[in-house]
DNA sequence: TAACATTATGTAATAATATAACATTACTTA
DNA sequence: TAAGTAATGTTATATTATTACATAATGTTA
């Protein structure tokens, strides 16, 4: 089966203000942010963030508890994901670089484990904070 | 200045239980099981956790947060963690790889941004649970 | 040792993040 | 249309983490 198409309402409205705000959010923001749509409870949000993230419109800032919307053109990557991290301004930028994800998918580590997916977070000072 | 070379109580006792069960725990987890020791509270837990990440004795697992002891021997690269993450049993291993913390270490990313540490986190199925 | 700064502790309250449980509705497709 | 799957609505609750404030222990320097 393909991968879906059409997101539902409340997939649709939480994609549309991710994409807006255009930097790392987290739940409870969307959530007073998408309140005037008619998403009331916080689970609302969470549910459509968890399909979002599926299907890689967004991916979750793991070291933050943020979400941000994919600058991939529709990840097809999803599952391979990097970020930079200013540690400082707190700005998020998707790392789109194929030969670090061609080196990280075919990484084997020496337990022999298959790994299906990662996720690398790397953290400094953004060129504006480091000049500071 | 040289970096502390003792523990204070909390911090022993925190990282002695985290030593002891050799698995991701939550902090919680570890809370409820250092109250016998005097520990009462969550935020003395955290208090201890900080510091020990920021010393390399403990690693966060960010998508769990969960905390796990370092392995490598006191880890000189806290700031350059790398683990492999079973989705199916949860176990998680640090990674030590020479090759891949050099390359790492020496990524450069298009914004020219300037690292100071990073996390990988690798996902899949580990030897046992593959054959499953 | 006295003064000061730094680090750690104790305690209570609360904030922030995320999920469980259950009832209902909409969408797909055979 | 019947059955199966995905999405929604709602309430309550669980889990993770921090704020605020008072105190004590430790380290540094004069
Ligand atoms: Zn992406
Ligand atoms: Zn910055
Ligand atoms: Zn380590
Ligand atoms: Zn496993």
């Amino acid at each position: 089966m393909l991968k879906q198409e059409t997101l539902s309402k409340n997939q649709q409205i939480v994609l549309d203000y991710i994409e807006k705000v255009n930097e790392p959010i987290k739940a409870y923001s969307i959530l007073h942010n998408v309140q005037k749509k008619g998403i009331k409870a916080p689970l609302q949000v969470y549910r459509a963030l968890d399909k979002l993230v599926e299907i890689g419109k967004i991916h979750k800032i793991e070291s933050r508890n943020a979400f941000v919307a994919c600058k991939n053109s529709n990840c097809q990557i999803s599952k391979a994901t990097a970020f930079s991290i200013c540690e400082s301004c707190e700005e998020v930028s998707e790392i789109s670089d194929s030969k670090l994800s061609k080196y990280l998918k075919n990484f084997q580590d020496k337990a022999g484990m298959k790994f299906n997916k990662y996720n690398l977070e790397f953290f400094g000072l953004c060129k504006k904070c480091s000049v500071k």
